[in-house]
DNA sequence: ATGTAC
């Protein structure tokens, strides 16, 4: 540890080493926090509650080695956004605020192989074809609507179910995390009203910070791996940034008010009630995991059901077949998830996992590891990385905002040992929605995307667009060079908006 | 994020 210290306001951080800062544990933390950042990204960081909910993290049961804050870290639902929490899956806890509101809210990108320049010119056509055929916005209306029976199997066969009706091909399942199904999906502890709200959100983007953007390649930082990933310069790629809509949200909601009646013993114990956790190995417990597993095999379709519809209105708009233009998903990564996996981690003397100051050993243990705003970034060589990129690293998805550009990087050889396998999952707010909309206002923002950036945005609300304004988050270049220098996640490919839709 | 609160 060096002797140099950030003050944040009544917390400080100790600087373990460049761009690594730890809240030292004391009283009735389980184990230290730490904030991965540069003080540039410390400065923001530390002016809403990140750093007191990071710390809060530390006293969930079970909680393994530190609670880490990424550079993209922000406040959020008891847990922040940004964070990673690995908890013991035998002694520890389960919790629904550390998985977040918006189970498998995540990111997939799609290659193709137009160039800018066979596009430009049709940026509206495309927008606007692009915004009557994607479902967006808030409410019902899918690209399928179905009854509860379907969503059941939605639930428990994931993207295998798009796969079976024509929404898929088999090489989408091979660029998805878990082949698109998750295993240990149990529909039957989704509720009722959870799938009622889901049955006619099947492929729909919804609304906030959700998206679908046209995009270019415009910068490749490392060839090799770039190859290894189909990206080149100029190339067109699409990027579609959703979650599980009102099924998710629901299943969340349901078990928060579970959990407070079933276990309000443990949450005594806690300093904050939003961070409610069921204790691993209770019923409640194992209900919540099989409905999460089920709402992320809901979001996985979601994605699926929205990326081949686009590959139908890209036949329409350049009149040629979605295969001849090679429309080939690239890979699906989740940024709201819990997922029991196995790292190695500091034993202490009774067997569990401890801090590192007081492991007598080092063992394999299954945890479950909360990724909230986080991506799971798993290094070259590591068995559950598809096969097409075991070599180089899986590749991790990172959106910035609509005019900042967005990322590729792949897996790095640190995160096993830093991250339990993760980094940053966007560029992270800086205001909340509704100073946003003081801030900004959706035409004028739409208009200077489109005029000073050739950016075509279409929404369906100008309040979203100003919500999600450019100026409202933070800079997603300094967020990827921090996870770059930290080796978590290295940069290979960078793109930019050409069209962008969104709820 | 979200039938923007139950």
């Amino acid at each position: 540890m060096s002797n140099v210290t950030f003050d944040a306001d009544g917390i400080t951080l100790e600087q373990v080493r460049e761009y690594v800062w730890e809240i030292p544990q004391e009283g009735d933390m389980r184990a230290p926090a730490r904030v991965l950042a540069s003080e540039a990204l410390l400065e923001e960081i530390k002016e809403d509650k990140t750093l007191e909910q990071i710390t809060n993290t530390t006293h969930l049961p079970g909680m393994t080695t530190n609670a880490i804050c990424m550079p993209d870290g922000h406040q959020g639902y008891g847990f922040p956004v940004g964070g990673v929490g690995a908890l013991d899956a035998e002694h520890g806890c389960i919790s629904p605020g550390a998985v977040g509101y918006d189970i498998n809210c995540g990111v997939r990108m799609m290659r193709t192989n137009l160039t800018y320049d066979e596009l430009k010119g049709q940026e509206e056509e495309l927008v606007d074809a692009l915004f009557a055929n994607i479902p967006s916005g808030l409410g019902g209306g899918g690209v399928v609507e179905a009854g509860v029976d379907t969503v059941d199997e939605i639930l428990a066969r994931g993207v295998d179910w798009a796969l079976e009706n024509g929404h898929a091909v088999e090489d989408d399942l091979l660029h998805c995390e878990d082949e698109g199904m998750r295993e240990g999906a149990d529909p039957e502890k989704v509720s009722q009203k959870a799938k009622d709200r889901g049955k006619n959100q099947i492929g729909s983007l919804g609304s906030g910070n959700h998206f679908l953007e046209v995009q270019r390649v415009t910068d490749i930082f490392d060839t090799e791996v770039g190859e290894a990933f189909g990206l080149e310069e100029d190339q067109i790629v699409v990027l579609i940034h959703c979650g599980s809509r009102g099924l998710g949200h629901q299943t969340c909601n349901d078990y928060l008010r579970k959990i407070e009646q079933q276990h309000q013993g443990l949450l005594d114990q806690l300093p904050d009630k939003e961070l409610a956790a069921a204790p691993a190995g209770s019923q409640l417990a194992e209900d919540y995991y099989g409905a999460m597993n089920a709402a992320i095999n809901f979001a996985w379709v979601n994605r699926q059901l929205i990326m081949h519809r686009t590959r139908q209105v890209f036949e329409r708009v350049f009149d040629r077949s979605w295969e001849s233009m090679e429309m080939e998903l690239l890979y699906d990564v989740a940024h709201n998830i819990a997922k029991k996996e196995t790292h190695t981690v500091g034993v202490g003397p009774e067997g569990r996992p401890v801090r590192d100051g007081e492991a007598v050993e080092r063992e394999e243990r299954e945890l479950y590891v909360h990724r909230k705003g986080a991506t799971r970034a798993f290094p070259a060589g590591h068995p559950e990385v598809p096969k097409a990129y075991r070599d180089v690293g899986q590749p991790v998805i990172i959106p910035g905002s609509m005019g900042a550009g967005n990322y590729v990087l792949r897996g790095g050889e640190n995160s096993m040992d830093l991250t339990f396998g993760s980094t940053a999952h966007g560029a992270g707010r800086l205001m909340s929605r509704t100073q946003a909309k003081n801030e900004f206002w959706g035409g004028d923002v739409q208009d200077e995307l489109e005029e000073q950036e050739q950016i075509y945005v279409k929404a369906q609300s100008g309040a979203t667009v100003a919500e999600e304004a450019p100026g409202v988050y933070k800079d997603v270049d300094e967020v990827v060079r921090v996870s770059d220098e930290l080796g978590i996640g290295d940069k290979v490919a960078r793109t930019f908006p050409v069209c962008n839709i969104k709820g």
